[in-house]
DNA sequence: CCGGACTCCTGTGCGC
DNA sequence: TGCGCACAGGAGTCCG
């Protein structure tokens, strides 16, 4: 379920915390969630924490080499490490000693030191492992990993969504949630943006009207944007870095709404299946034929 | 090559 | 009341 707006939470209340500390301790619980070398050393231990970047719902942790001990020449590289969420994917910083709310399928930790002297323990518990962790050398390997994703949702330009959807036929719905047009946009703000743009989800990619698309383009990063002020979307399970819920449930226009009215227009919202995803959408605000003098015909 | 379908995985909630 | 099944979905893979 995290989505670019609540990856972008976990980052921001993470980062402030997380640069400059040093990573005494990786220990990985369950290897197979690992992709790429999996050594201590591959997963930050020894390195110093200095930056959370996020590009769509990916996140990664840029570790430099420690300057202490005289490393061997190999451990003088950096390390990146990669976070996926998946759907049910956490990633909290807790202080030493304390133990998870809920420590089941904690499938990696690290213990870290502060710069003020303060000892914590990070974790990443993902209990349907849809997440994992990735390992690389440098961040170009992590840029050339990420050059495979379409341009940040936020920075979604109405030029680059234009050309990609206008070389699909897809439906617009299962575009966006390619993460080649756009990266970071999942079910929850598929849906919204779509709303919140006035197209229908099923609407062939290549057949919206120029004014359709911009009106997507502005309508995705507003919904993203939205969603990180008010802390991300908890259905459940998603929490901050820090173990805080998010308010941006309650501002939901269609998702997990079928059948109640409209906030536009007070229609009944419909419920159906695109992209073998569950979808919402109001039939009056996203009808499926454009309306209008501006229509085709 | 493109797009649709299937697969992984487990907690939750609903229906019988 | 309790059991069992369907459902949730990100993204890789497979197949037509």
């Amino acid at each position: 379920m995290p989505e670019l707006p609540e990856v972008e939470c976990v980052r921001r209340s993470l980062e402030p915390l997380l640069a400059g500390a040093r990573v005494l301790r990786a220990e990985l619980l369950r290897p197979d969630i690992v992709t790429g070398p999996a050594r201590a050393r591959d997963l930050l231990q020894g390195t110093e924490a200095v930056a959370l970047r996020r590009h769509g719902k990916q996140l990664a942790i840029l570790g430099r080499p420690g300057r202490r001990g005289g490393p061997a020449p190999r451990d003088r590289e950096a390390r990146v490490l990669l976070v996926h969420l998946g759907m049910t994917g956490q990633l909290m910083l807790l202080p030493a000693g304390a133990s998870p709310e809920r420590p089941g399928h904690v499938h990696a930790r690290w213990r870290v030191r502060r710069p003020d002297g303060t000892e914590h323990l990070l974790v990443f518990r993902d209990p349907r492992r849809f997440g994992g962790l990735w390992t690389f050398r440098s961040v170009a390997e992590l840029e050339v990993r990420w050059s495979g994703l379409g341009p940040d949702a936020l920075e979604l330009s109405a030029r680059d969504l234009s050309t990609a959807l206008a070389g699909t036929t897809r439906a617009v719905k299962a575009a966006l949630l390619d993460q080649r047009v756009a990266a970071g946009i999942g079910n929850i703000y598929a849906d919204e943006s779509l709303h919140l743009a006035g197209i229908h989800p099923a609407a062939r990619s290549d057949r919206l009207r120029a004014g359709q698309v911009r009106a997507l383009a502005r309508a995705i990063p507003a919904v993203l944007r939205r969603s990180i002020r008010a802390g991300g979307t908890t259905r459940r399970d998603y929490t901050d870095g820090l173990g805080r819920a998010g308010r941006a449930g309650r501002r939901l226009a269609v998702y997990g709404r079928a059948g109640a009215p409209c906030l536009s227009c007070g229609t009944c919202l419909r419920e159906s299946t695109v992209a073998q995803r569950t979808t919402v959408h109001c039939p009056l605000c996203q009808p499926l034929r454009a309306r209008g003098p501006a229509g085709p015909g």
